[in-house]
DNA sequence: CAAAACTCTTGATATTTATCAAGAGTTTAA
DNA sequence: TTAAACTCTTGATAAATATCAAGAGTTTTG
């Protein structure tokens, strides 16, 4: 599985054989059964999250016990809190495996070096915030300005990998409607 | 104008004269009046911009015409498209003063190249960026979580400085709800 | 300073979306 | 392999929110 990891890596941007081999002396692999836990609200996140494999999804509940997803991770993604990483408080996200999954995992301490001994790569994790930064303003845009229909349209078009993968009802929770809203939307694009 | 930003730095990270020196050298003062643009949609936004001075509004205009305001700036923040900075594509939103403004500019190059230059500076940017990242995170959060109401609550506690310098039905675009359902919100808040 | 533009409110009504409830089909797991 | 859990759908109804329209203040600007 690490191999998976540094073959994304080469891919991503050019490296050593010998950067590779600093970068796979800190990895470790976990493996998730369906319904693990990556992370669990109230821990405090302290590492790196690559997944190998598998699709985790990434949620918070709210007083009334209710579910809202705030990502789903697939295979080259990456997954974890920012927040409790940078702050050390415990975290408020749930993060689950929806299948059974494989995680690459670097610890804070050696990822936070790492980018210092190895400038490429830290250029390259820079790059993957930039991008996930523009990704959410883009998740606030269809936020804000579209309905249920069009925000459903957005996700598939955005996301067709994850579609086919996860419970519709999870898109739903993702894209803050009801279940059966979703439902009938679909319903109703069908008879087009 | 400047030295507000040279004030800026020194508060948030450990900076030599010089190395200030070098920034101040970068850097060029933008005035502008309330309803001036900073930015318009179809343009390519190719440079940094640090409120010095005023409130910015960063909006988009979907095909109905309607303006869904994706950020506002006040003193000591930022503003920009990131997306457009960094593909060299033309921007989809608009930049607009609220307020008469003064903006501290740096042209794309020279910033890029003073991170480097400038080891602190450059942590410090990404530091910025990470939050910024959590920041859209809550903020998706609230947008899929919250009732109309409760984004409103969560609006003048997160951002209390902004809440009385904007319009109010400026802020309903930004939490996606229309004025009348704001005012009408405010006016159950009142009755309490 | 007076007209125009902007801002907020309020009422009436329409539309969208959520909630509650039940049932059918699938998948999972003892 | 069968009961339990999960998933999706559909109907009835309720609640939240948007839309349209008008008017009263306020601010801006020529």
């Amino acid at each position: 599985m690490i191999n998976i990891f540094l073959e994304y890596l080469k891919d991503k941007f050019p490296i050593t054989e010998e950067e590779l081999e600093m970068l796979s002396q800190v990895c470790t692999v976990k493996k998730l059964r369906r319904r693990q836990y990556l992370l669990q609200e109230g821990d405090v996140w302290q590492k790196n999250a690559f997944v190998a494999k598998g699709v985790l999804r990434t949620y918070r509940v709210d007083e009334k016990g209710t579910e809202h997803i705030i990502q789903f991770s697939i295979e080259n993604w990456w997954a974890g809190d920012r927040q409790s990483y940078h702050s050390g408080l415990p975290s408020a996200f749930n993060i689950e495996a929806l299948e059974d999954a494989e995680i690459v995992l670097i610890p804070k301490a050696d990822f936070d070096r790492l980018q210092i001994e190895i400038p490429k790569f830290g250029e390259f994790t820079r790059a993957l915030l930039e991008r996930s930064f523009i990704a959410s303003q883009n998740r606030i845009h269809a936020s804000i300005s579209y309905s249920a229909e069009e925000k459903y349209a957005d996700f598939i078009k955005t996301y067709p990998d994850i579609t086919n993968r996860i419970p519709q009802h999870m898109i739903a929770s993702y894209l803050g409607i009801s279940p059966e809203t979703l439902s009938r939307i679909r319903n109703q694009i069908a008879k087009k």
